[in-house]
DNA sequence: CGAAGTAGTTTGCATATCTCCACTATACTG
DNA sequence: CAGTATAGTGGAGATATGCAAACTACTTCG
């Protein structure tokens, strides 16, 4: 069974359970990013956990790492700035760039609100060995460790 | 009680790696949404996706479960349906309810959607072995076994 | 039986986000 | 240099979605 054709099912069933976890966390997702903080639009929360998983970034790749466009990651980029969420600094290599990250309260605040939402999905995992919970974060560590290949 | 420590930081570290595969494929969701069907809008995936990943259900176990409101999913579904993507045929129990399904061309197409989207992801997994991704595949059948248990 | 509650649909309105476009500043190329 | 391309910002209008309320059909309870 260890042939190409199986080998395909894998990657299949992968996509499988990849499209199960998402929507499976799609809810709690919208629902986190309203209350990620009071005065941000939903979608700041998607730039702020981007950020928060991957590190900074250009805001261009940031819009096209979470599927927004420029103008409306720039604008919650300010927005964010304004509440002291994020910093940006000049892009080291290009001038009409920068990289913005996380500040320490911005990472706070997604730290705390991961948390706050982890906490409906903990109970799934409650029955779990400490052995195959470490495996899954493991191996979803590995999936996740380059940033999107995106087209 | 000690022990809980490591596991609270083994299910925190669950969360961020959820996040992180979340994140990197927020973009990916959405494009793949704009393009499931050409007359949809993008919100229409997500339906689709969830009864593709978690079988038949009510609308509002629907609406619940990806974080829309009913009237939203309820247009959404109509549209679906006239698209003949979505069955519907009333609850057996309720004759108020209505118990939505994917047709054979909504699973079709969702299956297509999936599986297009998924190519940008499977070069992530080319290089692991075939049991490191039966592995991962089994923890996430595991985790998403149940349907999302939402408060 | 009647009253109250629930599932689903529909409508009107508010808001968030997208699309396109223009503009500035900087980078690259010939 | 001059001309073109790119990063980021901002605006105007269009669309998608959320929210609240009304309505029908059905269920449940007293």
């Amino acid at each position: 069974m260890q042939t190409t054709s199986g080998r395909h099912d894998l990657e299949l069933a992968l996509g499988e359970q990849i499209n199960a976890l998402v929507s499976a966390t799609r809810a709690l997702s919208e629902r986190s990013a309203a209350t990620f903080h009071p005065q941000l639009q939903p979608a700041a929360f998607h730039i702020a956990r981007w950020l928060y998983a991957f590190g900074p970034a250009r805001p261009s790749q940031v819009a096209e790492a979470v599927g927004m466009d420029r103008s409306s990651t720039s604008t919650l980029i300010g927005k964010m700035r304004a509440l002291g969420l994020l910093d940006a600094s000049p892009a080291p290599e290009d001038r009409r760039g920068t990289v913005v990250r996380l500040s320490a309260d911005g990472r706070d605040r997604v730290a705390a609100t991961l948390e706050e939402r982890g906490k409906e999905f903990y109970g799934r995992v409650r029955s779990w060995s400490d052995d195959d919970l470490g495996r899954l974060v493991a191996l979803l560590g590995r999936l996740t460790a380059e940033r999107p290949a995106l087209s």
